[in-house]
DNA sequence: ACCCAGTTGTTGACATGTCACTGAAACCGC
DNA sequence: GCGGTTTCAGTGACATGTCAACAACTGGGT
């Protein structure tokens, strides 16, 4: 390690592209969710991983595992989700510890409410201005970064490190 | 708009793998570089960007356009790190408003300690997963994004939006 | 010369996220 | 059943980012 291999060119305009796009595309997707439907991203995101579960209710772990948040974090977020009265806590039945995540009915509005728009906007600002190509290898690409970052024992030489917040499956 | 047009599943496993890549990409090498060189991502970035600068200093709100940021916050931060003694605040001559953000001795040494192991972070994890044509993929489609997001009108009957935080031009 | 709209950087209040710690409950070998 | 360990969720202190308001200053029109 003690010569660095620096990024080429090419390299180079991946990595500052990708950061670029990255900072500007969730301003954008912020700012127009904040806008169109008073939700903010992280909002948005465990309503949306709630909608999708079969019976609107989750485990906060397990949630807190799905969008790769700490359980403080999320518990946090809760609370302050729970007093604008998008989701409720519930006991867990087999599990005195635990705490059940559900949504609400006006959290279920919510989000129904703002879907189309937001992937509207996704469309817009990111996957329409794409070829075919191009988004198929987006998603090969970043599923391979994914399972290398979730593998769990580094791959090739490096140090083995689990990097999810908590104590997450090698999820995908 | 009435029909919302969801993603299918192709855009659906790029859009995905975007998000749980930018994520868990963020978690590991903000762990590595505070491991290695307690330098946290945004003190990284206001230090690289000094460091590239002819005279290892710039105009606040230069910086601030160059980096995305508002003032507000780069304001904020510097004050942080002016007070672990990376950078200083300099008067500035030919505007009496401005200061001038400077690299301290001490911050050229922290970007150079931490600037290899940075960018041997970010082949390990990225760069070198890819092939040579993902990387120039991913270099086209990303700044197709961000010129996209930085044109000054909607290319494309978007309601005209600027994005940036601050009056950043459509830098690239 | 002077006014004044706009720009610059800072600040304080607040929202959000992280970290270390805690009590309660589950698990597990005995 | 029992004691030690682990896991679950919540909490408070703190770090960071956002937003609106502000004073100092610039620069252009008159």
């Amino acid at each position: 390690m003690e010569a660095p291999r620096w990024l080429d060119e090419r390299e180079e305009r991946a990595w500052r592209g990708y950061r670029r796009m990255r900072r500007l595309l969730d301003l954008e997707l912020a700012r127009e969710l904040a806008q169109d439907a008073g939700l903010s991203e992280p909002d948005y995101d465990v309503l949306s991983d709630l909608s999708e579960t079969p019976d609107q209710r989750l485990r906060l772990s397990e949630l807190a595992d799905r969008m790769l948040w700490s359980r403080s974090r999320l518990s946090h977020h809760l609370t302050r989700m729970q007093q604008r009265g998008l989701v409720t806590r519930e006991e867990c039945a087999s599990d005195g510890r635990g705490s059940v995540v559900a949504l609400t009915p006006a959290g279920r509005q919510a989000i129904e409410a703002a879907a189309p728009g937001h992937v509207a906007a996704v469309r817009r600002h990111l996957i329409d201005l794409l070829t075919p190509e191009e988004v198929e290898a987006l998603g090969a690409l970043t599923h391979r970064v994914v399972d290398h970052l979730t593998a769990p024992i580094g791959p090739a030489g490096d140090p083995p490190r689990r990097v999810a917040p908590t104590s997450a499956g090698p999820e995908v």
